[in-house]
Parts: structure tokens; C-alpha cells; sequence
DNA sequence: GCCAACGTTGGC
DNA sequence: GCCAACGTTGGC
């Protein structure tokens, strides 16, 4: 299994709107950046990902699973932007902020703090696991 | 609100 | 194919 984050304006797209899925999940559509996109084409059912809230709370505050594999954006108008479907798990007990994770040896090397501007993520099981840990949250 | 980083566009 | 101009993202 590997592991991803997904960064959203909360005011745009929130946990809360996620959540509001429910299992069924939702289309990670509008990413129009095709290192995002390639990474969304590489993942499997099941892997596992960190929902982030960017601008006001910049934190990461839920974790999520992939439940459906890349398929054409249904909102983009070009055939070549594809996405994932992302449902919603379980909120992180303790946000995860962007400060705690720079101030992290241990996570400094995440694109999230090496490549800001990036939406979607590849994160290490390590990284996964060190910030569940910190988030007081059961990785499983 | 500002600015740095970075992606995209279009002229040459 | 290069590069300047411009737009967007996201942290501060």
C-alpha cells in the first residue's frame, strides 16, 4: 500500500464536504497540474492519504482512502486530466499543522514542506505513520 | 495584501 | 527551442 496527501482550500472543498460523502467518496476533480495528475494515476484501491487543509488552517486533518482508480476528471473539458475517487476515514484526534511538520526533523523531506505548490502527494510510510502518531490517531 | 515559487503561454 | 510575460498557488 502507499500513502498520499491531498491539499484543499477549506473554503473551497473542507473535511466536512468530504465527510458529507460518506463511503461512497467523491471525485478528487480540478487538478490541472500534471505531476499531481501522474501521481493520482498511480494509486491502487485501498491506499491510504492525508486530507490538508491549505491557506487559514494549513494542517492536515483527516485521513482518507482511494476507492476509486484514475479516471477522466468529469468536470475538465481535455480528456487528458484524470483523478482519483477519495472517501473520507476518520478525522486526525489532534491537527497535524504545517508548523509542527517543519519543525520535524523527521518530516522534513516531505513535498509538502520541499514543494509547496503541489496538491497531490506522494507521503512515506514513515512520514504516514509519524504523523498519525503525532495526530494521536490510529494509522489502521 | 504581499511575495516567492513555479507552471503555462506565446512571440520570436 | 528559448525566454519573457503572465497567472496561480500558498505561506507568511
Amino acid at each position: 500500500m502507499r500513502y498520499w496527501l491531498f491539499k484543499s482550500e477549506p473554503a473551497t472543498w473542507s473535511w466536512q464536504d468530504q465527510v458529507a460523502k460518506g463511503a461512497a467518496g467523491e471525485e478528487w476533480d480540478g487538478v490541472r497540474n500534471y505531476q499531481a495528475r501522474n501521481f493520482m494515476r498511480e494509486m491502487a484501491l485501498g491506499d491510504r492519504g492525508f486530507f490538508y487543509h491549505s491557506q487559514s488552517e494549513k494542517a492536515v486533518v483527516g485521513l482518507i482512502e482511494v476507492c476509486a482508480t484514475s479516471h477522466p476528471d468529469s468536470k475538465a473539458d481535455d480528456p487528458r486530466w484524470d483523478c482519483v475517487d477519495i472517501r473520507a476515514l476518520k478525522p486526525l484526534a489532534t491537527p497535524v499543522s504545517l508548523a509542527t511538520i517543519k519543525a520535524d526533523p523527521q518530516l522534513a523531506e516531505m513535498a509538502l514542506v520541499k514543494m509547496s505548490r503541489l496538491s497531490v502527494q506522494p507521503v512515506s510510510e514513515a512520514e504516514f505513520r509519524h504523523i498519525c502518531a503525532l495526530g494521536d490517531t490510529d494509522p489502521d
